[in-house]
DNA sequence: CGGAATCCCTGCTGATACTG
DNA sequence: CAGTATCAGCAGGGATTCCG
């Protein structure tokens, strides 16, 4: 899990990592960003009303977070209920495929805590 | 390793969260913009040279590599080793630091072949 | 070849105000 | 509360040129 993931064939390097084919500019795509990261990183601490999650994270206008919170939905990472309450309520939560971005946040979480 | 890193007290949350605090936000500070993991990622596979780097991604200017190349280097990441030849000739590395990375870069690959 | 310097521009982002 | 609308600013990044 450390070392050796090197097994790609020599030859396959160059095309394999030009950009459209790399996997990891794939996920950048998705997650990449100044803030995806750190919103999702809250919704999996159960963190998911609007109002809380634009005041944890500073320097965040609820514009961006708007248009962050629907890129991630369109990208099936998250999912928006909304409560027809008066006032009104709505709660994002990790679909599937977002639970799956777990193990990306966490080491992240974790190299910050041991390296930052 | 998937699912319950929450051990969290749920006290701690809000100020742990918080930007500044947050270990999330200090790996972004280091590896986040657009191209800097996709950069690391290509010298992971030990594609070290100036040029070569700047070929394999496209859509980057000599500018932007070599700005961001440096940030990474005056963070610790990388390595730049310049021979004193004629054409020159540059070599980036991943210093120790720089290794610990991996985890997170090797992750989003995976992802990215799995979700992408 | 591997940059540094310059110019230039777009688009991201924040601030503010408004709405259901 | 959870957004949308509008405006404005600045910096990120591209294109080009030049240098050791």
């Amino acid at each position: 899990m450390t070392e050796n993931n090197l097994e790609m064939p020599a030859e396959m390097k160059e095309s394999f990592l030009a950009i459209g084919t790399c996997p990891v500019s794939t996920t950048i795509g998705i997650i990449g960003g100044k803030w995806k990261v750190i919103i999702l990183y809250l919704i999996s601490y159960d963190i998911c009303r609007f109002s809380h999650i634009h005041k944890l994270i500073d320097g965040i206008s609820k514009k961006t977070l708007a248009e962050q919170l629907k890129e991630l939905e369109n990208d099936g990472i998250i999912l928006r209920k909304a409560f027809p309450e008066v006032p009104p309520r709505v709660e994002y939560s990790l679909t599937a495929k977002g639970l799956t971005l777990r193990p990306i946040i966490f080491s992240m979480r974790d190299w910050g805590i041991k390296f930052g």
